[in-house]
DNA sequence: CGCCTGGTTGACTAATGTCAAATTGGGTGG
DNA sequence: CCACCCAATTTGACATTAGTCAACCAGGCG
């Protein structure tokens, strides 16, 4: 896909059967080729930049979003400018659904961004008599409730070490369901992002990357850090 | 309803339409009356006593449970026995949901409970081919997602004082759900199981609730506390 | 009456946050 | 190609919050 020129634009060549590489996992994953074409003729396929807001918090939801390229950051503001990140969006992950008729997150672009967005109202006339795309709805929210709730384990009662190390161990195997197993785990979000997630400081972060290096659990290469102990390492991560 | 002798029993005569009080909450809420007739034949009621086991973390998921009455405490817990409540359940809250086929989490009575239980799969049975049904999955996925983002953010970012005022707000707008809104917020949870949802330690909750009265935003009442100030008190909790 | 459980208080400690300075590395213009 | 600049990260010294450990207190029940 080529890389235009202005940080937002609708592509208008896309298809879904040429440039998707998540259909399989995506909430369209299980579409026959019929229903497939009339889902797609409701979503625009739009591309960010760097640094752009899909959505805000508080803005009235008016479409939900299926990432299908690069990684969002999810995040919630409290009045005096604390940021907590709830989660990090990768290909594949479903977005927008909120509880009113507000989102209550902001999602914003790392790096690029592919998603094909939806508008709610026809996204739901879509699914309201289609059993197995609710059913995949529900798969979806469950899995991200359990998500959520393994987050709060971390955030309320661990350490900043343990914190650290199950974020690596979390990330490494999300990425391989994606990529598929390897040594190097690449972070192309920042410190203060994984500060932000982990409900730490950038500070504390640094400082327990650095400590594990020393203790060579891992090795810090740029953009991301290879995993060297793998048995340890999940030993400290573990649930 | 009697207290029946022993902990846990299946209430033979139990109907919804004269025994349940939160039809309108809960998963079946919208359910016609044949509809309605067919789903309650699949239920098992049950009551449990204090402090009892509805379900455990990693057991098989074989059934899922629509709480009917009394107050539930979801938690999960690390090896060193470190625990993490995840949320209190209320009556017609919906539980047992699981990404996999295993409960992620533990489920167990605070006082007295009562349930609808359902083993897996006649429920999925009964809805899967009910968009109603699975729009309204959809929603409590949703309601509960958006709970635990909000979670997310008073572990990772709120300080101790935050933390237990958010608590108590919070917790004070859910039972105004079901019984209106009242000046004395009833807290059937003990100490620990506070401290243990708001990621700190007894000592902590209990030096903040004492501060919190000192400075004459609440008093402390048997089972529960009287919010004296709600205005200054909810700019506390502020998000 | 006194025990038992849950809750509170006090003194001290440890983990993490804060503030400030130094370092690194990538990107750009000369 | 090199020097510089900027942003991100790391490191250090110190402050603060919440945790730990231990004692004390209060209400409910046998």
């Amino acid at each position: 896909m080529p890389h235009l020129a202005y940080p937002t634009t609708t592509c208008e060549g896309f298809r879904c059967e040429t440039h998707c590489a998540v259909r399989g996992l995506a909430i369209c994953g299980e579409l026959g080729p019929a229903e497939h074409e009339e889902f797609e003729r409701l979503a625009q396929h739009v591309r960010y930049g760097p640094k752009e807001a899909l959505f805000s918090e508080d803005e009235v939801a008016d479409s939900v979003y299926s990432l299908i390229e690069g990684i969002a950051r999810l995040y919630k503001l409290l009045p005096d400018g604390r940021r907590q990140i709830i989660g990090f969006a990768l290909p594949g992950d479903f977005l927008g659904m909120a509880p009113g008729n507000r989102y209550s997150f902001s999602a914003d672009s790392i790096g690029g961004v592919t998603v094909c967005k939806f508008f709610r109202g026809p996204f739901l006339r879509f699914i309201e008599n289609r059993p197995q795309m609710l059913l995949r709805m529900n798969d979806f929210a469950t899995r991200e409730l359990s998500l959520a709730q393994d987050q709060m384990l971390l955030l309320g009662r661990r350490s900043a070490e343990e914190k650290v190390a199950a974020f690596l161990v979390g990330w490494r195997e999300r990425l391989a369901r994606l990529e598929g197993v390897t040594k190097t785990v690449s972070l192309p979000m920042g410190r203060q992002d994984i500060a932000d997630f982990l409900g730490l400081t950038i500070e504390t972060v640094s400082r327990t990357f650095t400590k594990l290096e020393r203790e060579k659990l891992i090795v810090i290469v740029p953009d991301g850090v290879r995993v060297l102990d793998p048995k340890r390492f999940d030993a400290l991560a573990a649930a």
